[in-house]
Order: structure tokens, then C-alpha cells, then sequence
DNA sequence: TTGAAAGCGGTACCAA
DNA sequence: TTGGTACCGCTTTCAA
């Protein structure tokens, strides 16, 4: 219960305590020793005056956060917030705070928050997005702390790479789809402008490519998120194509999908197969439950930013992840005539 | 461009546009005039040096942050982060960040946020939080920052407390189905040990009563996901109880509700209507589209933390929100039969 | 085991 | 229009 408008500090716990700022201080962090009776003294006065400590004046004191950046593209979308979960309860475990930032997607916006994260002298830094801008390594590069990307590799020594292999999934994904006797298949991208998101739509027509002229394929992009992806999927049957097949880039584009399609009067998956991208936790939950491939990486990316003892560092590394396929009860074969 | 390994400081850029740390300082915050010919040397520096200000030194030395925190009960939950997302995207607007935090509803949790929130000296604090603890008020007592709450409302002249009215909500849930035909009806909850959470139930409760006798009711609860949605609807068809309609405390919940009755091998809303609450954005995406009561509170909360100069302050007010009914899919008449 | 004092990197007031 | 300087609250030697 503090008496004045002005939050404690350590000094006036100090001199509650009738003891000096370096004695508080060691006791709070535990670091030297000081005699029992003293510590009891300090921490009793630190229990009932409500003192919290300062943590920038700690920071800048200490010259180091126990905080740790996220910057992502889109929070909305599922796949992103799963990541900021499982980061900030490891997180929380062993005593670090995330802050996160988000981009929608704007090189801008994601050069701005890399400064702001740089100006917190972080712990370290994850940036899973999917923009890029070329002056970011530059930007980057006097910093000291672990930094992780997603998916926009980064050739540097302090990085760490996590990969997908959207190729390898994508052709998996349309395999499976001809195996089951699809023939005309539809992309809904989002942003294919950007390089990851590029690479999703150009593995998916490589992939049709590869079956020799065998299929017919259209494209769609609207943005990302539920409405994005019915809108999208609106112009795909608009331009009078009549997919049996649609793969979508993620899985939240795909819940809009699923509604387009069925307003349409089609349905799922009897005369339209429906394939997400991410296995968010939701996609269990949609209707029907989303086929789709996965590729949890929370847990990983808190291993490179905050290495356990034992663990082989993270460091520099490349990580590949490889997707694998989730078939739920959006695929199915084609109708068996050809609508 | 940085040549050494330690960031580049104020001091620095000073030294290299030979002027004194205090110029930078007026340049940087456009405080204090400046003649333009050394305003634009230091911004030269400021450029190609890739200096970017310490938050930390810069907070500790003004007294006071940019930054707004934000304390949640389950990120998980879109109703939660459609509120983070406006907040987010206003404050950046206006040059603030956010920091969110996570109770998971453990008032525990709750307090130890708060106490790490206050160590960082932020702009403004949002509790957007089902658990209390009778402590927190004297924790926050002495801060002198804008306090905004939701739901659990705390008596403090700093604060101002957002209040959905769910009382009247449920009733006119109630009311609505009842109108509808349907006799029998069950309540689908989460925690409902704490307050928040309680009165929903309870309201649910007291509209039942209303009708006399007339209605059959059962209540169930589990986890605030779409999985505990799902088990707790398990148990309730377990239990022998056949609900004509299923009233949720939740949107999230109500997807798995969906999905529990669908397994079931009800369909929705021939044999079972469904409600959820919070018309978050996906709730338009469930399938089908999910009846609800809307709830959008995240600019309330902008407005609260960070007061237009010409709006009236919403200090230490109490501000009711009237939740409104809104009708898609999931509901309509029960089965003539009564199954 | 404890205290004094020098920073950490800024801001802002007072002089010049 | 500028520079000097005293803090902001904490950590961390170095002495005592």
C-alpha cells in the first residue's frame, strides 16, 4: 500500500529495510550472498509495500531483456497466434515475456517493427512472416540477439532458418487428389506477390504440370482470412470454371472457401473436395473437419530463441520442416458424372 | 551500417554529427527548436547509422511509456483477440505498441501480470479477464495510469468498467427460443466458478424460471475451446437429456457444440438450435452460420486508453453495453416430433 | 556480508 | 540555437 502517487523503488524498499540499494538488489536477484536475516528483512518490506521492480531501468541497467520479439503477418490467422502461444507459455516457463507486432503483410510495417524490436534490446527475435525487404539483413546484422526466421530464409550466422516444404507438400497434396480421380483443381492464394506465398501457388502449378497437360487448374488470391477466401472462390466460379478440387494456401482461407462452395449449392465433398494448409486447431472444427497438412513449429522456435542447457544450439542452422498430410472429411472422390 | 557490435546510443550519433547529446535528443523528439542546418546533419547520421533509440533509457528517463498492456484470460479465444486487434491497430496509429498477456482464468496468473505490468510503467492497462482477485485493487491502487475493465468491475476512480449486460442478453436468448417452440433447453458453459461466467449461467437459470416451469433445463461446462464445447455436449447427450436447443456462454464454444451434436447424428437446426455469444468473425463462418449476440468492444477500449483531445474522457465511468441478438443459421422451430 | 559509486542511454532544465 | 548536467531506477564492480 503505497502512500504516494509515485511507485516504489528500490531505493526507498533499501531504506525501509534500513539496508543500501546493492543489498535489495541482491537479494531480488538472488545473486551474492547476504546474511539470512537481512534477506528476510528485505524481502518481508519488498511483500508488503507492493515494489515492482522497474524493469526498463533494469533492462538498461543489465544491458539485456528477458523479453522476446514475435513479428507476424497476419495474428488474425490462426497459424500465426498457435505459434504465439506455444511461445509464450514456454516462455512464461522460464521467466521471459513475448511482445508481438504485427504486419498485415506490409514491408513497411515490418521494417518499422524490426527498429521498435531493436530498440528493446530483446532477448531475441522471431519473425515469421512472409514479406521481405532486402535492407533488413542490414538492419539486422549489428544486433546480437538470436533471431529466427520462418519461411523467408535469411542467409546470416546469427539466424536461424525454419523451412517448410511447401513443394514437396503442395505435390503431395495434388497427388493425392488425382489419385482419387480428381481432374479440374483450383489454388486460392492470398498476397502471391510475396516469395512464400509465390512458392505455394507455383508448386501447386508445377505440380499439375507434372501430370502432363492431364488437368485443368485455375487460380485465385483475395486476402487472408475466412472472407478473403469465399470472395476469392466467388471469382473462381464466376470466370465459369467448375473445379472439383480446390487447394487452398491455408487453412483459414479455406473456412471461407467451404462457405462459398456451399452457397453455391455444391457440397463437401461429394461434389467439391476442400484442402487447407497448416492444420491450425481449428481446422478440426470446421464443417466438414478440413483435410489439410501440418506443420506445428511453436515449440521449435522457442528452442532456438531460448536454448535449453543441454540442447544442441539452434544456431545458424537451417531447420526444414516436412508437412504431412491430414486427411479429414473435406476430400473425396469427384462427382461421378462431370457436373 | 554498424561497425562495432554494441548498438549504436544517442551518444554516438551526437559525436558523429558533432553536436551534443542534447541536440540529438531535441531532433529525434522535434522538441525544442533547432537550427535546420543541424537538424539535418544529425538526421543524416540518425539514417546511416541505423540508430535506433534505447526504449528503455528513453521510458526510464521520461517517466512514462508508449506502450499500452493488455491482460486476457485465453488469447485462444477470437474474442479476445479481435479486441487485441483493434487495440493494436489504433494504438499504432498514434504511435503506441501493446503488450498482451495470458491468465489462462487463473487469478494467480492474473496477479502476476498485473505485477509485471506495473514494472513497466505503461501508458494504459487493459483487464479483459473473467477471474479477479480481491487483491488487485490495492495492487493497482497506486498507479496513476488509465485502467480500463471488462466485465469485472472494479470500483476505483481510475478505472472504467465495461459491462455487457448478459442478464439481458440471455433473457432475450431465452425469450427468442421459447417463441420458437422449444421446450427443453441446455446451457453450454465454461469456469463457471468465476463471477463473470457465473452470471450467464445463472441468467440462463432465472429466464428459464420465468417461464413457470414450463421449460426442461440442464447445464453443462468445460473448457473454453472448441473441444471443450465438444465434451462438455457429450456429456449432456450422455446424461439422457434431449435439448430441442443448446444456449452457449461463447461463440468458440459453440463450434464444437456444432460439431458434438452433428457426431450425434442431429443436424442443426432441424433437430437442435444452437446460440453462441460475442459474434466473434468467425461465428459467420461456422456452419452453419452461428446465431449470436454481438459485442464489439475493441475500439471502446482504444478510446478508454488513449483519450481524443476533443472526445470526453470515459474516466473512471461505467459504460453498459447492450448486446445484440443476432439471428442466422443455427436456430429455428424444434422438430414437430419430440424425438 | 554490506555499502558507495559508477554507469546503462536517454530527457529536460538551466545557462551560455 | 546550443551545450552542460542532473537525474530516471537498477546492476555491478570495488572497498570496506
Amino acid at each position: 500500500m503505497a502512500r504516494d502517487s509515485r511507485p516504489m523503488t528500490l531505493e526507498d524498499v533499501a531504506k525501509r529495510a534500513k539496508v543500501s540499494p546493492a543489498t535489495v538488489s541482491r537479494v531480488l536477484n538472488k545473486t551474492g550472498r547476504v546474511k539470512e536475516a537481512t534477506r528476510l528483512r528485505v524481502l518481508k518490506v519488498v511483500e508488503n509495500s507492493g515494489y515492482q521492480p522497474n524493469i526498463h531501468a533494469r533492462t538498461l541497467a543489465h544491458g539485456r531483456s528477458r523479453t522476446l520479439g514475435m513479428i507476424v503477418s497476419n495474428l488474425r490467422n490462426p497459424f500465426f497466434l498457435d505459434i504465439f502461444q506455444s511461445l509464450e507459455s514456454d516462455s512464461h516457463k522460464r521467466g521471459y515475456e513475448v511482445v508481438v507486432a504485427n504486419t498485415d503483410y506490409e514491408p513497411k510495417q515490418l521494417m518499422t517493427h524490426v527498429g521498435l524490436m531493436r530498440g528493446r534490446r530483446l532477448a531475441g527475435l522471431a519473425i515469421i512472416v512472409s514479406e521481405m525487404e532486402p535492407t533488413l539483413i542490414d538492419k539486422l546484422a549489428d544486433s546480437r540477439m538470436p533471431i529466427v526466421f520462418y519461411d523467408v530464409g535469411v542467409a546470416h550466422h546469427h539466424c536461424t532458418n525454419i523451412k517448410t516444404d511447401y513443394a514437396k507438400a503442395t505435390r503431395r497434396v495434388v497427388e493425392y487428389l488425382c489419385s482419387l480421380g480428381h481432374r479440374r483443381l483450383a489454388f486460392v492464394g492470398h498476397h502471391t506477390g510475396l516469395e512464400p506465398l509465390h512458392t505455394r501457388q507455383r508448386s501447386f502449378l508445377e505440380a499439375v504440370k507434372e501430370r502432363c497437360g492431364e488437368l485443368e487448374h485455375a487460380t485465385v488470391a483475395d486476402a487472408d482470412s475466412p472472407a478473403g477466401g469465399q470472395s476469392a472462390t466467388r471469382q473462381l466460379f464466376a470466370s465459369g470454371f467448375k473445379p472439383t478440387a480446390i487447394v487452398c494456401c491455408n487453412d483459414l482461407m479455406a473456412l471461407g472457401v467451404l462457405k462459398a462452395v456451399r452457397e453455391r449449392g455444391l457440397s463437401i465433398p461429394e461434389d467439391v473436395s476442400v484442402v487447407g494448409c497448416d492444420n491450425i486447431s481449428l481446422a478440426e472444427f470446421a464443417y466438414p473437419p478440413l483435410t489439410t497438412s501440418n506443420d506445428r513449429i511453436g515449440h521449435l522456435i522457442s528452442q532456438a530463441l531460448m536454448p535449453e542447457g543441454d540442447t544442441s544450439p539452434l544456431w545458424g542452422r537451417e531447420i526444414p520442416i516436412e508437412p504431412e498430410l491430414i486427411i479429414r472429411d473435406t476430400t473425396g472422390p469427384p462427382p461421378a458424372n462431370g457436373r
